[in-house]
RNA sequence: GGCCCUAUCGUCUAACGGUUAGGACGCCGCCCUCUCACGGCGGUAAUAGGGGUUCGAAUCCCCUUAGGGUCACCA
């Protein structure tokens, strides 16, 4: 039998990493398996729909390489793909289950289910339906319906009944029906629930494995319940462990490090250094190599290999990982993704910089980087703007006994040095190590200070190489003059 | 509160009854080096607690504790 696996997002808001993670393990599943992926668009929450977010949520999933074989862009024999337009599929599963009587209409209103609710929590019982409409008579619905009260379907939950599944992830798995109560199919609108639709269009495409989050383990009873009840085979259930946050709680949206996907591709990361992060949150490879590309994730990926605890979201070793996928890349794809990140910054090279600038200021900073948002932090305040500010461990370096000296001295040569390229500052430096006895740090930091502000950074002769002369002269001077050696 | 799930270094994880409990990120040290970064080498650090079963338990069972999920006319 193929192997069918669906990734069934709501469209009610940007994709983010959890959801990216199971779109991801599906993916993965289905390619190792040879079997297909459906994508499904679960739009029955009117209310919460957004306009353009079935758009973005593909656009996300295309961008970390992602690709299905059926879906609402693309078609397919199961379609329609969005649930809105599935609704005679739902219509007819609920007749059937009429027929047989395991649903009943329920009039109650919201607010009375709402009060009982509030009544059990505070009286530390356990809120759940009462069943009082399961037991109306056949006059007392026939009046309702008269009235044109409001009523929504339920499932009439059989009694002493243990729904039990093998969990691919989680083993063994049963609960008791008793604590799940009659839960609603369909709603007063017409829509129906989750809970109805996933199993009526799971049996329809023929899916044979659902993998999901942890949230929809206490799900899994009410569907099983529902593929007996509508005489379908149950697919193989696959519950992912959670993704946390650094406080181990469920990643929520707010917080900070936890953005939507097309969040990353706007600062630039390579999305393969995604995608292999995301494999390794819940699941690992069992070898020692865990810096897997795409393909070798398809012919490794394993349920059996994943996690059963929640996983916390590590922004350290994301962005270690994104720094060695950024460092593989060629520099001239590099220098685009930066050339893009100054336009939207409204930034640009420094006047008067060859065609080469960029590439020669990317190379210098390549290691340094997670993404290529990271250059504009990390080189702006030195290459992108005439001025530099004087950090105070800089200009405890220009304070060193000779480092004035140094600075006087370089700043000379430089002045009307013909060639302005890294190698002729170093020939610079040469020159004035011979006139003045000075060799190492105590020769290149004081420089470094005053061109750079700071005594840290990438190669110096490189650097001075990529600024203009005229912004190197004024910084050795303003340097002098910011530690009263003018 | 009921039900369900979970528990190995700070974090991601390996181990599927017998290992000096392994790897990766982070952190620390050393090397490279004008400095930083990259890279290389080394180090720090874990089986939540208590009972069983067994010749032998991180691994199987029970209890405790701690986290999480869920109990919607949301998905």
């Amino acid at each position: 039998m193929t192997v069918r696996v669906r990734f069934a997002p709501s469209p009610t808001g940007r994709l983010h990493l959890g959801g990216a993670r199971t779109a991801l393990f599906n993916y993965l599943f289905a390619r190792h398996h040879g079997g297909q992926m459906v994508l499904r668009i679960e739009d029955t929450d009117l209310e919460r729909n957004v306009p353009g977010a079935e758009q973005e949520l593909i656009e996300a999933l295309h961008w970390l390489g992602l690709s299905w074989q059926e879906g609402p862009d693309i078609g397919g024999p199961y379609g329609p793909y969005r649930c809105t337009e599935r609704l005679a599929w739902y219509q007819d599963a609920l007749r059937s289950l009429q027929d047989r009587g395991l649903v009943y209409p329920c009039f109650c209103t919201p607010d009375q289910l709402a009060a009982e609710r509030t009544q059990a929590l505070a009286s530390g019982q356990v809120p759940r339906y009462s069943g009082r409409c399961r037991h109306l008579s056949a006059a007392e619905q026939a009046a309702h319906m008269e009235r044109g009260t409001p009523f929504l379907w339920r499932f009439a939950v059989p009694e002493d009944v243990v729904l039990t599944w093998d969990d691919a992830v989680r083993g063994t798995v049963s609960v008791r029906a008793d604590d799940l109560g009659d839960f609603v199919l369909v709603k007063s609108n017409g829509i129906p629930t989750y809970n109805f639709q996933v199993v009526v269009d799971d049996a329809a495409m023929n899916i044979t494995h659902v993998i999901r989050g942890e949230e929809h383990l206490s799900n899994t009873p009410r569907q099983l319940l529902l593929y007996q009840a509508l005489d379908k085979p149950a697919p193989v259930f696959a519950h992912l462990p959670q993704v946390l946050n650094s406080e181990r709680k469920k990643l929520s949206k707010r917080d900070p490090h936890v953005e939507p996907v097309l969040a990353y591709r706007e600062k630039g990361y390579t999305p393969e250094a995604l995608v292999n992060f995301l494999a390794l949150l819940g699941w690992s490879p069992g070898g020692e190599q865990e810096l897997l590309s795409l393909d070798e994730l398809c012919a490794r990926f394993d349920l059996a290999r994943v996690h059963r605890s929640g996983a916390v979201f590590d922004v350290d070793k994301l962005n270690w990982i994104a720094g060695v996928y950024l460092r593989q890349q060629p520099l001239p794809w590099l220098t685009g993704q930066v050339s893009q990140q100054l336009s939207e910054h409204g930034l640009q090279p420094p006047p008067g910089s060859g065609p080469d600038w960029l590439e020669r200021a990317v190379a210098l900073y390549r290691d340094e980087l997670t993404c290529a948002a990271d250059f504009i932090e990390l080189a702006g305040s030195v290459l992108l703007q005439p001025e530099v500010v004087w950090q105070a461990e800089a200009l405890a370096v220009l304070r060193q006994p000779e480092a004035a000296a140094v600075v006087r001295a370089y700043r000379a040569l430089a002045a009307d040095d013909p060639d302005w390229t890294a190698e002729a500052s170093r020939r610079r430096f040469r020159a004035v190590q011979q006139a003045l006895g000075v060799k190492g740090k105590a020769l290149y930091l004081p420089v470094r200070a005053a061109v750079t502000g700071r005594a840290h950074g990438p190669d110096l002769q490189e650097t001075i190489a990529c600024l203009p002369r005229a912004w190197v002269l004024a910084r050795l001077d303003n340097a002098l003059a910011e530690v009263g050696q003018v």
